[in-house]
DNA sequence: GTCTATAGCTGGATAGAC
DNA sequence: GTCTATCCAGCTATAGAC
């Protein structure tokens, strides 16, 4: 599906990189869609712990945005949300995810944008989400695809800005008397 | 196109949505791929000239924002970029088009930023092009597919934004002794 | 230019033997 | 569970009459 593009996906195909043919993985999955759906919802799961991991790692938004930009776990969702376009079952499958994902997000941002500086007024935690999803969205669905679009320095842009907003974060939790730590672990 | 998506473009059903039949569509487009890249190209040339003109507006950031999140116009692009991924000669010119449009935002931008206040060391060019692209492009594509992901307070969180950093523009330019006009318009 | 007829392919899915 | 054989649908594209 990543290698080449979720239209590559058929019953035959699937059947045959697995060394059986096609009625028997229709044993397994009825129909394709139950297919599609079956390894999104597998790797939504894992997806949305690793989303969760990173949000309460010592650095959330460095984490967060090393997720979302890694072209290896992201191109399997940019093929999804095309395949999702015109596949109802799936859209609604990658419709659970999005929302989760945002959800989670939001959350997190809402307790977290003050330590970073960030006032929530001027950057609400819809926008901040968006913008970091979308961004890395674009990135990686461009890079994928080979266009021209200034992707390694905007990449680069984003990283140094991150890198800024870290150290921000780091020297308001030291002033306030706290070690930037996990997020999980007791707070005073 | 954007009523059904790609995959509802086949040659019978473009046919006869003009009346017309297949092989006659085939006389005039050889290929499937002719007439996606046609279209293509034809709605690109007029997108462009839209954002040459917005970028030149009295509000460039405004109007580059207004374009970019317009489900109507917008809304081709969500699905010419979904077909391109298993349409090589569409590819080819979706890359033209996102590469011109990327190099004209960042060439306005270059000389645009310090009128808005923003640090182009902060914020390169490309990566405030490509953040403003992503974010409008994953709102269009969410609120078209229904994904329930904030993207209604994203929208009002990124309006407010640019309403503030327009005033700001305007009032940086008046400082200067320049009312904020027309960019064509002959500078002093 | 415009049509009918049709070839040729690929894919989803089922029947039924083993 | 696993296979062979097969049906049916939809699409791209061409041949050839008018």
């Amino acid at each position: 599906m990543v290698r080449s593009g979720y239209a590559a996906v058929s019953s035959r195909r699937v059947a045959a990189s697995v060394g059986i043919n096609a009625p028997l993985l229709h044993y397994y999955f009825p129909t394709i869609d139950d297919l599609f759906v079956a390894v999104m919802r597998r790797r939504a799961n894992q997806y949305v712990e690793r989303m969760a991991a990173a949000l309460a790692s010592p650095e959330p938004l460095r984490a967060w945005w090393e997720l979302a930009s890694d072209a290896g776990g992201a191109g399997l969702f940019v093929e999804a949300i095309a395949a999702a376009n015109h596949r109802p079952a799936l859209r609604i499958e990658v419709g659970k995810v999005a929302r989760d994902l945002r959800q989670l997000q939001m959350q997190t941002l809402t307790s977290l944008l003050d330590e970073y500086g960030l006032d929530p007024d001027e950057f609400p935690p819809a926008l901040v989400a968006a913008a970091l999803q979308g961004l890395a969205f674009g990135l990686v669905s461009d890079q994928m695809a080979g266009y021209e679009t200034a992707h390694a320095e905007a990449a680069a842009g984003m990283a140094k800005l991150i890198a800024r907003l870290e150290q921000q974060r780091a020297r308001r939790l030291s002033a306030r008397g706290r070690i930037p730590a996990r997020r999980t672990s007791a707070r005073p």
